[in-house]
DNA sequence: TTGCTAACCGGAACGGCGTTCCGTATCGTC
DNA sequence: GACGATACGGAACGCCGTTCCGGTTAGCAA
C-alpha cells in the first residue's frame, strides 16, 4: 500500500543543490515564456532564457507536458499564498475583492491551457483536482471572514464563486477594455447587498 | 467594391480537371485521416492516403488550416444537404427525428475541431457563421415542416435546438453507451409534446 | 582536506514534422 | 499535333521535441 509508486513528492532520495537551482530557474523561465508566447512555446527558448541545457530540462521533466503541470502548480501555489497577507493589511471585503482579482489574472494567462487540459495526458489528470483543493478552502476562508464582519451576506459556496469568476474571465479576449475587472466588481457588489437584511 | 478580394468562390479562371479530382481526392481523404487521428494527423498521413505528393496538398491548402476549414465547409454541406432526402421518404417528424441523430454524429466527430476553432487562426474565423448560415434555415424548415402536420409544437427557435443538441452531444465522451442517443429522443419527445393545446 | 562516486550538466545528434522548391508530366487550346 | 500554362510528386529545408553521452560537480567519508 506504501509502495504504490503513485505517492506524490516522496523524497526518494535528497535533491541535489545544483538540481534544486536548476527546477527553480526552469520553472521561472517556462512561466514567463508561457505567459509571452503561450504554452506551445518552443522548448528551446525556455531553456535558453533559463541558461541550461535541453539535457538538463528533460532530467527533470520526463515530457513537456510535466513541465507545463508543474509552472501550472506553481502559479496555483503563488496565488493561494496571496490570500494570507491581503486578509493581514485589507478589511475582510477588501482582501476578498483583491484576492478575486489576483485569481482573475491567473485565469487570463491560462487561455492556452485549457486545450491542453482535455488533451488526454495523464500528467494533467490532477491538476483540476488540485485547482480545487487548494482555491476552494482560500476562497472559503476569505468568504467566512466577510461574511463574519457583516460586509457580505453569508450563503455564497465558494466553488459556484470560483468557477462564476473563472467563466467571467475566460472568454475575454484581448481586447478586453477592462470588461473582466467591471464584471468582477459588480460580482463583488452583489456580494454586498445580502448583508444587511433589506438592502439599502 | 466588387474587386474586395475576400470574396470567397470567385472563379478567378476554370480549375483544370486534374486539379479538381486531387482537391475532390485530398478532401475525403482528410476527413477520413481527421475521424481517425484528429485534426492534429501529420498532413504525410493524408497524402500517403490520398495517393498525392505534398506539393499537391499545399497547392491547393496554402496553410494546414486551410484543409481543415474545407473539410469542416464539406461535411456542414454534407449533413445539410442530407435533409431533403429525409424529407422526401419520411413523416415529417421523423425527418427530424432522424436529421438531427445525424446531425449529432456530425458534431460528435468534431472534438478536436473545438481547440482549433479558438486557436485564433484567421482561416476558421468564418466557420461559425457557415455552420450557422447552412443549419439554422434546414432545421428550420424540418421544424416548420412537422409543427405544420402538427405533430410538434410550433414555438421552437432553430438556433436554440441547434445548439442544445450540440452541447448535448459534445461533453460526451468515448464512453457513450447511447446516452445522447437517448438524450435526443427525449427532446425530441419534449418537442411532440406541444403539438396538443392540451397534453395526453 | 582529499578522494570517490552518484548525480547532474550542456549541447550535439536523431527522427519526425510542416512547408517549400523545382524538374517533370499533364491539361486545354489553337 | 504542338505549345504554353498549370499541376504533379517527392526530395530538401528548417524547426521542433526528445535522447544520448562525455565531461563536470556536489555531497559524503576517511
Amino acid at each position: 500500500m506504501n509502495d504504490d509508486p503513485t505517492d506524490r513528492e516522496r523524497p526518494r532520495q535528497r535533491v541535489r543543490a545544483d538540481a534544486q537551482r536548476s527546477i527553480d530557474t526552469l520553472l521561472t523561465a517556462a512561466a514567463e515564456v508561457f505567459t509571452v508566447s503561450g504554452v506551445d512555446a518552443p522548448v528551446r527558448q525556455i531553456t535558453a532564457k533559463a541558461g541550461v541545457g535541453a539535457g538538463t530540462l528533460y532530467r527533470h521533466f520526463p515530457q513537456r507536458s510535466d513541465l507545463i503541470a508543474a509552472v501550472f502548480r506553481h502559479e496555483v501555489d503563488a496565488c493561494a499564498d496571496a490570500a494570507p497577507s491581503l486578509v493581514a493589511q485589507c478589511e475582510p471585503v477588501d482582501a476578498l475583492a483583491q484576492w478575486l482579482r489576483r485569481f482573475a489574472g491567473f485565469i487570463a494567462t491560462k487561455r492556452g491551457l485549457s486545450a491542453a487540459l482535455h488533451s488526454g495526458d495523464p500528467a494533467y489528470d490532477s491538476l483540476p483536482s488540485y485547482f480545487q483543493q487548494r482555491f476552494v478552502p482560500v476562497l472559503g476562508t476569505l468568504l467566512d471572514a466577510a461574511a463574519k464582519a457583516g460586509q457580505i451576506r453569508s450563503d455564497i459556496d465558494p466553488q459556484d464563486l470560483l468557477r462564476a469568476v473563472g467563466n467571467l474571465t475566460l472568454p475575454a479576449q484581448e481586447d478586453d477594455d477592462g470588461h473582466t475587472q467591471r464584471m468582477i466588481a459588480l460580482l463583488i457588489d452583489g456580494l454586498r447587498y445580502g448583508a444587511h437584511a433589506g438592502p439599502a
